[in-house]
DNA sequence: CTCCATATTGCAATTTAATCTCAGTTACAG
DNA sequence: CTGTAACTGAGATTAAATTGCAATATGGAG
């Protein structure tokens, strides 16, 4: 479980669970969607937690390094990340107009990652594909 | 040709050409790679240019406005540009150790994003994979 | 369980990319 | 040419993210 996953590294690297750390993974791990490191700090104030903006930024990183999250957009200046689904990756639609997000997973692009990895020798580890248009409703 | 192309984006939307714009221009046409706002300026400056970085920040936004850059990633916390090449699209891998950036071409991807954008009702106008891992060079 | 070195925290100050303000300047349609 | 709306540079400003520091908490050693 993600948790415990989490404590594993933390041990490994010499550093502590704290009361925070597992406050701000908690929030993120009940969380639907994309959020940024405002909105979770603003989240975790409203329900009484006593954690720090600074502490929310801190915790972040080491979140991405386990591969707890990940950044999956900038939106105007600021990042947005989100929970990495324990069964499969997935990537990206995004309207132009309105913004909506549309997740999708796609076999062939996993596969063709392999590919073309294969040809430049280089060894994939993750990929991000981001696709912008339009929508159904913004037409186009 | 790019920079009458962009004269006539500008007259369209009742803008003017101006030196800077047409010096910011410049510089990036005769560019080779990515580069970020803060590159661009530096090398104005040094070439004698008097473009303000004011000027600069505000003439990007039209560049990928007419399609003539695109914003291509997010190092740290700034964006990093990159002249759209008059022949194909490419897309990017990037060592998570020595930063290298590796273009690639596959037409297969092209053909997928088409594909899955049928299927979601959404129209893709361009799409960008990156592909994260490590180059031949620092193994993995 | 207690001790204590070391990691961590909150707060506020700081950094930094990007944006904005505004008075003076310039492009360009007519 | 001329008028006017767009543009510019310089520096102030914004806001996301980071950092310094004194106080505090964690967790392994004993």
């Amino acid at each position: 479980m993600e948790k415990q996953k989490f404590r594993e590294f933390l041990t490994t690297k010499g550093l502590k669970l704290t009361k925070e750390r597992d406050e701000i993974l908690h929030e993120i791990l009940i969380m639907k969607k994309h959020f940024d490191p405002e909105d979770l700090f603003v989240r975790l104030k409203t329900k009484g937690s006593k954690v720090s903006r600074a502490s929310v930024y801190r915790t972040i990183p080491l979140l991405v390094e386990v591969g707890l999250i990940e950044e999956v957009e900038r939106v105007d200046r600021h990042a947005h990340y989100e929970k990495i689904s324990e069964d499969r990756h997935h990537d990206h639609m995004i309207c132009m107009k309105c913004g909506k997000v549309i997740e999708f997973y796609s076999p062939t692009l996993e596969m063709l990652q392999k590919e073309i990895c294969q040809k430049e020798n280089f060894k994939g580890v993750r990929h991000s594909l981001e696709i912008l248009g339009y929508c159904e409703k913004c037409g186009g």
